[in-house]
DNA sequence: GAAGATTGAGAGTTCAATCTTC
DNA sequence: GAAGATTGAACTCTCAATCTTC
């Protein structure tokens, strides 16, 4: 627990003769740490609710969508996931009672998800916890944050997710 | 594709009357966004190497340390996973013959992955594709590279991974 | 033929339990 | 009794293949 150990390894990338790639790879190996203790601290809040991060999102989704109902793919398609692992959290979230299956009215192809009263009463409950436990200190300052959030937009942008 | 989803969620999670924890929420997605990015480009280059991130990570803690071994304790806290995994990913590494196991010389319980010639090797190969491919260009100009590093610094350092 | 969804296989992670050695 | 490593079970993700409907 002495030096930081990425700064470390930014040292050992100048050394091997990749210094134009050493920030470059600290920078991404950073954003992959953070996401580990990001994605624990929440994972830890939402396990009493028998929530993962990933069904917490899909959840999130439907609450926030006219009607408390969505396609599948739509689903997929906001939250970056394979259709698979849709159809699996959708699985598991009708199975906990918090989702409900729905042919989709005009194309008979598709499955919309509708949030039951029990879904949209864990979500708020969960949401109230992770709001007081997690991000209301996500560990930097108002002036930090709003700083953190403007670079990785310009990452997600420049990857194409909108813009 | 049009406006940005995670500043649609901060909205919504201030409609909801939540104001304080948006700014949170926001940040701490962009990062598990930024994350899912990253980690699929640098996979997309290690899989015709036969490696994955996690084994990658392996190999360059060996390759970076003297004499090119390491106890499997060790590793597991450095890379911050369970020791489950690190024996997943040992055994992955040896049968591949990139890593041999090897007794701790001093601690009986305690055993030591050695990098082989081929991992080595296979190291250096895929480091560079990584360099060329990724890390020289992670979606940031110089300056704002650095500030990204820094900010996610602070957010490692609170959580006590270091300092 | 293409799109939406599901299925089964393969890989990776975590957890609890176990075994050996300190 | 505690620490290092391994094993098997449970879960999640991705991929390829399949089925139904457009």
């Amino acid at each position: 627990l002495a030096r930081d150990p990425i700064e470390q390894a930014r040292d050992n990338w100048r050394a091997k003769g990749w210094p134009e790639a050493a920030p470059g790879m600290a920078v991404l190996t950073s954003v992959v740490r953070v996401n580990q203790i990001y994605v624990a601290r929440v994972e830890a809040i939402l396990r009493p609710f028998g929530l993962t991060f990933a069904r917490y999102e899909a959840l999130m989704l439907l609450l926030f969508s006219r009607a408390g109902r969505l396609p599948l793919g739509k689903m997929g398609e906001r939250l970056q996931v394979h259709p698979a692992s849709v159809t699996n959290a959708i699985d598991r979230l009708e199975r906990d009672g918090l989702v409900q299956r729905e042919p989709h009215p005009t194309d008979g192809r598709g499955i919309l998800a509708l949030l039951t009263p029990a879904g949209r009463k864990l979500a708020e409950a969960a949401s109230a916890r992770l709001n007081a436990e997690v991000f209301d200190d996500v560990g930097l300052a108002d002036a930090e944050l709003s700083q953190l959030f403007s670079l990785l937009k310009e990452v997600r942008r420049r990857d194409g997710d909108f813009s």
